[in-house]
DNA sequence: TTGAAAGCGATACCAA
DNA sequence: TTGGTATCGCTTTCAA
C-alpha cells in the first residue's frame, strides 16, 4: 500500500496526501480528516526508502565503532545505549557500523551509499583516517574524543589528560610516592588511540610535577590480563603503593591480583582511575574514580549532530568534559614506611 | 553522482552499468572493464535508498532491544557486538531500535516504513506483543528467547530452565540444603520476561526435587541492589549457604554483601548462576556458572535470519542452547553443621 | 551483448 | 486549497 492508494481512497491527489502528512502546505481541515481516516483504517506509513530518495534524508545516523577484536567495554555499552535513546527522541534511527578504519566495508557503505545523514565516531585516534575522510567530504559527523586537530571538528570528549592528572594528584596528596599506570592494550596505544595517549600523558606529566616514581603498563581488556599486569607491577617494584587505570575491563583482574598478593585495598594499596560510575561500583571496595559520564557523552553527541544536520554551515562546536573524581573506597593514605 | 553519470562517461546505457554491477546479466569483458574504470575513477557507489526502493530490499536488519529502563547488561553488549559483526559478514547493516513493546515509535517505524528486511528481537517475553505482531505480518524475524509458543517461530535461546536446574543440582551435590535464588528485577518478572520466568521455574522444580529449602528474590540490575538483596537473604534465613543468580549486573553487589557479612566465598557460601563467561571472570573468586554464549547466540540469530530472508517460506527453525556449567572458584562443599 | 523505458513510492514545484 | 507531474537513482522487463 502506498500514497497513491491512500489518495485514491480519500478522493484526493497524492500531493495532497503528502502535504497533509508533512504539513508543508496547508490542507483544509475537512480533507485532512478524510485523509487521516483512510490512513488510520489502512495503517499506512510512508515508505522510508522512497522518502529518503525523494528528499535526500534518511533520518538515520550512523554509529561507527570498531569491531571487538578483543572486547567491548561496559562504557561503550552505556554509550551506545544513550546514543540510541537520544536519537530516538529526535526520531532518528541508529545504524551500527563496526568499523575501525576508513577502509572497512561497512564504513564505505555508510558513506558511499548514503545510508545515513550523519555519523558519530567512537574510539577516536589522534590521527584518525575515518575522521579525516569525513572532514574532507564535509560529511556531518561528531567524534567521541579529540583528534590531534580538535579545533577543526565537531566532537564531544573527556579531558583524559586532566582526569589522569587529577588521579595522580589525589594519590600524591594521600602520600603515595611510587605509583603505576595501567593503560589500555598496547595495540591501542600503538595505533594512536586518543584516551590511551592523553591519559598516559596526563599521568606522566602530573607524576613528574609531583616528583613521583612511576611505571607505566599496557594491559589487555580482560580480567586475566589485569591480574597478570598487577603481578608484573609488584614484581617490577614491590614498593608500589598505588595505581591509576583507564582499563575498565581489567579492573576486576587488578583487584584479584592485589588480593592474591596479599595487599589489602585501600589499606596497603590504593586504586583509582577513569571508569564509568556503575562499573566502579561493582568492585569491592568500590572504586574511587573519575566517573565517565557515558550517557551524557552520548546525549551530547546526538545533540551536536542533530544541530549540525539542521544547520549545515553552523560553525564547529564541541564539549570537553572533566568529571570530578568520585570518592569511594579504594584509595587511602599511603602507609608504606 | 549517479548511475547515469557513470553510463554517460563509459559510453553505455544505465542498464548496462547496473548489470555490470549486479552481474545479473552478462556483460562483455571489454565494456565491464570500461565501466569499472570510470567507477573507480569517480569512486561511485550506488545509492542505498534508490536501490532499496527499486528492488524492495534494504540490506539492513533491525535489532530490537528494550531501552535501558535501568541498565544494560554486559551480556547484551556482547550480543549486540556479535550480531553486528555477523551481519557485516553477510553485508547487512544493523539498525538499532530501542523498543520494548509493539507500540514504541521506533518499532513502528522499523516495520511500517520498511526500514529493514528482517528483525532480531532481544529480551523476549513469554507473551510478547512485538513477536506476535511480527508473526501476524509474517515479517521475517528471529527472537532471542522463546515465547510461550515456541513451536511456531524462529528463535535462538538458552534453556534457562535446565540451566538453573543444573546450578541447583550442582549445589545440592555439594551438600547445600538452604539456597536462595536471585532473579532479575521484579518488574521484568511481572511483565513476563522469559529468562526470569523459566529460570525461576527450573530453580524451583529442581530444588523441590532435591528437597531443598529455598527462598527466591527479585533484584535490581545494579550492584547496590545486589548488596541489599544479599543482606535480605541472610536476614531472612541466616542459615542460607548458597545462591543461584541470573542477575549479572548485581553480581558484584552480591559478593560485596557476602564479604560484608563476613561470609567467605566459597568456604562459607557458594555462588553460582547463569552469566556470560567474561563477566564471571571479573569477580573474585571467579564465578562457577553456566556461561551465556552471547557471541554464539548472536551469530546463530543472524544465520537464521539470513536463511529466512533468502528462503521466504522455509519452515521455522530454532536453536536451544544448554551450555555446561564452567567450574571456577565460587562454589564448594557445604560446611554448615 | 546492449539500450530504452517503465516502474519503485515518495516530495515538491508549477499551475489552477 | 488543490491537482498534475517531474524528479530522486536504481532495477528489470521488453526489444533490438
Amino acid at each position: 500500500m502506498n500514497i497513491g492508494e491512500i489518495a485514491k481512497r480519500a478522493g484526493v491527489s497524492r500531493s495532497t496526501v503528502s502535504y497533509a502528512l508533512s504539513g508543508k502546505r496547508s490542507v483544509s481541515e475537512e480533507t485532512r480528516r478524510k485523509i487521516q481516516r483512510v490512513i488510520d483504517e489502512l495503517g499506512y506509513r510512508p515508505n522510508a526508502s522512497a522518502r529518503a530518495l525523494a528528499n535526500g534524508r534518511t533520518s538515520t545516523i550512523g554509529l561507527v565503532f570498531p569491531p571487538a577484536g578483543n572486547h567491548y567495554t561496559g562504557m561503550q555499552l552505556d554509550f551506545i545505549g544513550s546514543v540510541v535513546e537520544a536519537a530516538a527522541a529526535f526520531d532518528y534511527d541508529v545504524l551500527l557500523s563496526p568499523s575501525g578504519v576508513d577502509s572497512d566495508r561497512s564504513f564505505q557503505r555508510l558513506l558511499g551509499e548514503r545510508r545515513v545523514d550523519g555519523a558519530i565516531l567512537m574510539e577516536i585516534r589522534l590521527e584518525d583516517d575515518r575522521a579525516a575522510h569525513l572532514a574532507e567530504l564535509d560529511f556531518p559527523a561528531v567524534a567521541i574524543g579529540r583528534t590531534a586537530h580538535p579545533e577543526r571538528g565537531w566532537w564531544v570528549g573527556l579531558d583524559h589528560t586532566a582526569l589522569t592528572a587529577a588521579c595522580v594528584h589525589h594519590l600524591a596528596d594521600l602520600g603515595h610516592r611510587r605509583i603505576a599506570f595501567v593503560n589500555r592494550p598496547e595495540q591501542l596505544l600503538r595505533t594512536g588511540y586518543e584516551s590511551a595517549h592523553r591519559g598516559l600523558d596526563g599521568f606522566t606529566k602530573a607524576a613528574a610535577e609531583r616528583g613521583l616514581t612511576v611505571r607505566t603498563y599496557c594491559c589487555g581488556d580482560d580480567a586475566a590480563s589485569g591480574q597478570a599486569c598487577l603481578a608484573r607491577i609488584l614484581h617490577d617494584d614491590p614498593a608500589t603503593t598505588a595505581l591509576v587505570t583507564l582499563n575498565e575491563a581489567a579492573l576486576g583482574g587488578l583487584y584479584r591480583g592485589l588480593a592474591q598478593a596479599g595487599r589489602h585495598v585501600p589499606r596497603d594499596f590504593s586504586v583509582t582511575g577513569v571508569v564509568a560510575g556503575r562499573w566502579a561500583e561493582t568492585v569491592t571496595p568500590q572504586l574511587t574514580a573519575a566517573d565517565v559520564p557515558a550517557e551524557e557523552l552520548g546525549r551530547l553527541a546526538v545533540d551536536l549532530l542533530v544541530e549540525r544536520l539542521d544547520h549545515p554551515d553552523a560553525p564547529p562546536r564541541h564539549h570537553l568534559l572533566t568529571p570530578p573524581i568520585s570518592l569511594r573506597a579504594s584509595t587511602g593514605p599511603c602507609t608504606a614506611s
